[in-house]
DNA sequence: AGCACGCCGACT
DNA sequence: GTCGGCGTGCTC
């Protein structure tokens, strides 16, 4: 007997084992794709995890419906990627197989509904209405779906129906399993095999020269196009060249005159021009790639610590080059892919075809042909761009991987699981693979500059831009001042308006930065202080002034706005804090000559939408770009001289205990964006408190100062990289059955780490936003010390949740453990 | 996670 | 009376 453990794409922990015969135990491999019955009705799509032949004990196993692929369709060293995963961010391997696989891998089955040709319809088998409209149905289509039969009978549970139909023997009932991946065909012409001959071919040409001489035309122009290139003929250009229409290529087809055949083409096609040589290093750049070459030689990791605009690119470039001489693979992991049109035009300008592209935009027959290219190492895909998810991709024979804007807090997943940070992922992977990892940023997460002060990384600096150009000058404007000197326009101080002025003069571009959407966070009523609230969630409702709505930025409830309060019935409704849509609402008053442009969530909807606005930009048809911190990833725009942030007050008040690293971050990066050419950018800071910390060390770039302020402050505080922090949350739509739950669960953290470890246990408290989409929550936190054994610890919570799940009344509480919560 | 089964309120 | 609501338990 053979046997086979699979790995099912849901969140349960364990192996499902399914019986084989002996010819598919011996074909079957770890890595390959199966498609196996699972519970009463589905078929799902599986991963052998073992092929074996021990019996198991307590059940009967069934047998699988069909092998899916020839070949793996995962390495060997990807699997072992996913383990760590699994285990280290506390998920099933089935979340990650979930999440990493292109959907069109996950083949579910549906129910098709057929009718059966046994049945005729007499007096003695009467039919009920309903039954009735599904029969007549079925004589026009020969089989439905189960979601056709609902909406024709009108009804959601349509299984009685069904049921009472297959009773008399009226309809069966199939599971069908598609295959969602179709390679694209491209259609390609030649001369029929008659033909070849210079003799017959003139004979042919003589006896179509009367009567048909479309006809001949096309085979001239065939004949021509044959002489002049020895690759295939596509059928389209065929048809451009000769002015034929597709008529008549169709007769000569028919005629034997001319013989089709398709090839299997990928549907990502490099379309760059010539490959352009690298360019040359300045003098830090080649300082810098000559140490991070040196440090290869012994250490795993190195961070690049260059500032914004010192060309970290270039010497990425020549890294990759190395590289992908050696014949190795190259990953290049970026925050946010849809931004980074104008980095991957780069790469692609030094390295053509070799680079390939891979991010949850794409459709699902693209992400297949990456995937397929970088699992048999083609040469094509030696250069894969991604997102986080690219992380997860089949490599087997990595060499690098390039962690761009390492610091960038979108690089740890949040929703769902597995919830794994793709830096901290893209190390272990590289290891793996015996490669190396560059983190590169111009403002380095403190977790990895303080990897770097203790051994873990190697440091390399780059300290000047490129061309020399000035790091931008940094203003932090007092607007409680300009409001006490009544110096305001809205929410635009003097100070910013002249400088505003001033680039508008010089004809440059401006940024403005806002961190939030929409036109004003909260309504509230001037005469009893009330302000709608989101009826799903614990938030108030965000004022859109465009669409004149009330919107929920957590579940997305919409209602239109009211003239009058909710509660008393005043019509004097007063904004309070303002977004994106405000400042550009006062920038028209301001400005009514100037274009001015709008970048956030959105505005930036659809599959180009970042292109549109990013490209106007570019090319000068907007002045003034509005938007939240999307402005601030890794775009490079040339004419920017001036740079605003509206408010920094609301970046460092998050109650978060990386509020203040964030702030500087964005500061930094947002003022990047500020005279990237010759001149010094400037950057004007709106803020209530000038004096404070960050937000100097920000404007004078001493990174440096705020590391060790950070450290001190999160060694005090038992924060990372001194603990490390599990978040676990509880999620029911039952208050009491929350609270219940998680003192439960608290009391049980307690008494398993209180008397011998140094683990501290935060909570059960609410989060700010307490309830989301009629869901209450509660976290509790759990700090483990450095030094104390992670795995141990989550040994410890695995336990806890059994216990818990077998308790009835809590059950229903789901469990989220979030490791490294960020 | 899905999905079936089973027990309860609100309508034809 | 059925329809569909949701809680419960299981999936090789």
């Amino acid at each position: 007997m053979h046997f086979i453990d699979v790995v099912l794409p849901i969140p349960l922990e364990k192996t499902f084992t399914y019986v084989v015969s002996e010819k598919e135990a011996s074909f079957l491999k770890t890595g390959m794709r199966v498609a196996v019955p699972f519970g009463k009705t589905k078929i799902y799509t599986a991963l052998v995890y073992r092929v074996h032949q021990t019996l198991p004990e307590t059940y009967v196993p069934k047998e699988i419906d069909q092998i899916l692929d020839e070949a793996p369709i995962i390495s060997e060293k990807q699997l072992k990627e996913w383990e760590w995963i699994a285990s280290y961010y506390m998920c099933s391997l089935g979340e990650v197989f979930k999440a990493a696989v292109p959907s069109a891998f996950l083949l579910e089955s549906e129910t098709l509904i057929l009718k059966n040709e046994s049945f005729n319809i007499g007096e003695e088998n009467s039919l009920a209405d309903d039954e009735w409209l599904v029969y007549e149905a079925l004589q026009h289509q020969s089989m439905l779906k189960v979601q056709e039969v609902s909406s024709i009978i009108d009804r959601k549970n349509i299984l009685p129906v069904l049921k009472r139909l297959l009773e008399k023997n009226v309809i069966h009932l199939k599971e069908e399993v598609y295959e969602q991946y179709k390679p694209k065909l491209v259609r390609y012409i030649k001369l029929g095999n008659a033909y070849t001959s210079d003799e017959k071919l003139s004979e042919l040409l003589a006896s179509l020269s009367n009567r048909a001489h479309k006809q001949r035309e096309v085979i001239m122009t065939l004949f021509s196009m044959e002489a002049t290139t020895n690759k295939p003929i596509k059928v389209k250009d065929l048809e451009e060249k000769s002015g034929a229409s597709s008529a008549v290529v169709k007769t000569l087809i028919e005629k034997n005159i001319l013989e089709e055949y398709h090839l299997q083409q990928d549907r990502i096609q490099y379309e760059g021009d010539k490959v352009s040589s690298l360019k040359d290093l300045n003098e830090y750049q080649a300082s810098a790639l000559t140490k991070i070459n040196n440090h290869f030689k012994t250490d795993e990791v190195v961070l690049l610590h260059g500032v914004t605009s010192s060309g970290k690119t270039e010497v990425y470039v020549k890294l990759i080059e190395k590289v992908i001489n050696e014949g190795k693979q190259v990953l290049y992991l970026l925050p946010e892919i849809a931004l980074t049109t104008q980095l991957i035009k780069r790469l692609q300008d030094y390295f053509g075809e070799k680079v390939s592209v891979y991010h949850s935009k794409y459709s699902v027959n693209e992400r297949v042909e990456v995937w397929n290219n970088i699992l048999k190492s083609v040469s094509k895909a030696q250069i894969v761009i991604g997102a986080r998810s690219a992380v997860l991709l089949p490599f087997s024979n990595l060499g690098l991987v390039i962690v761009d804007e390492e610091h960038e807090v979108s690089f740890k997943q949040f929703d769902p699981a597995p919830r794994y940070h793709a830096r901290d992922t893209a190390i272990v992977l590289a290891s793996l693979h015996k490669a190396k990892t560059l983190l590169g940023t111009a403002t380095p997460s403190i977790e990895s500059f303080y990897n770097t002060k203790i051994g873990k990384y190697k440091l390399v600096e780059i300290n000047r831009r490129y061309g020399n150009v000035l790091m931008p000058d940094i203003e932090l404007t007092d607007i409680k001042e300009k409001h006490r000197k009544k110096r305001m326009t809205g929410h635009f101080s003097d100070r910013l308006i002249e400088a505003m002025q001033e680039a508008i003069e010089e004809g440059e571009q401006i940024i403005l930065f806002q961190n939030r959407r929409g036109y004003a966070p909260i309504l509230e009523c001037n005469t009893c202080g009330h302000s709608p609230q989101c009826p799903n969630c614990d938030v108030s409702l965000t004022y859109h002034q465009y669409k004149n709505q009330l919107r929920c930025h957590y579940c997305g409830y919409a209602m239109a706005k009211q003239l009058a309060c909710g509660a008393c019935g005043s019509s004097e409704l007063d904004t309070k804090g303002f977004g994106t849509e405000q400042i550009e609402a006062e920038l028209k008053e301001i400005f009514p000559k100037l274009k001015i442009g709008r970048m956030d969530s959105d505005t930036t909807r659809g599959k180009y939408g970042y292109e549109k606005i990013i490209t106007a930009f570019e090319q000068q048809e907007i002045d003034i770009l509005v938007g939240t911190q999307m402005l601030t990833k890794g775009l490079d725009f040339r004419n920017v001289s001036l740079v605003g942030v509206m408010n920094a007050d609301n970046l460092l008040n998050f109650p978060d205990f990386r509020a203040h690293e964030r702030s500087f971050q964005l500061i930094q990066q947002v003022s990047g964006r500020a005279g990237r050419t010759k001149k010094r950018g400037k950057v004007i800071i709106q803020t209530y408190n000038p004096f404070h910390q960050v937000l100097q060390q920000a404007s004078l770039n001493r990174y440096e100062e705020l590391f060790t302020d950070q450290v001190n402050e999160r060694r005090q505080f038992k924060y990372p990289p001194f603990t490390r922090i599990i978040k676990i949350v509880f999620k029911n739509k039952d208050y009491n059955k929350v609270n219940e739950a998680s003192s439960w669960y608290a009391k049980a953290l307690h008494t398993v780490f209180d008397s011998y470890t140094k683990t501290e246990i935060l909570g059960p408290e609410f989060p700010p936003v307490s309830r989301i989409r009629n869901e209450y929550l509660k976290n509790i936190v759990i700090k483990v010390p450095q030094n104390q054994s992670t795995k141990q610890t989550k040994d410890a919570l695995r336990k806890i949740d059994k216990t818990f799940n077998a308790i009835a009344a809590y059950r229903s509480v789901r469990i989220i453990y979030n490791v490294d919560a960020y």
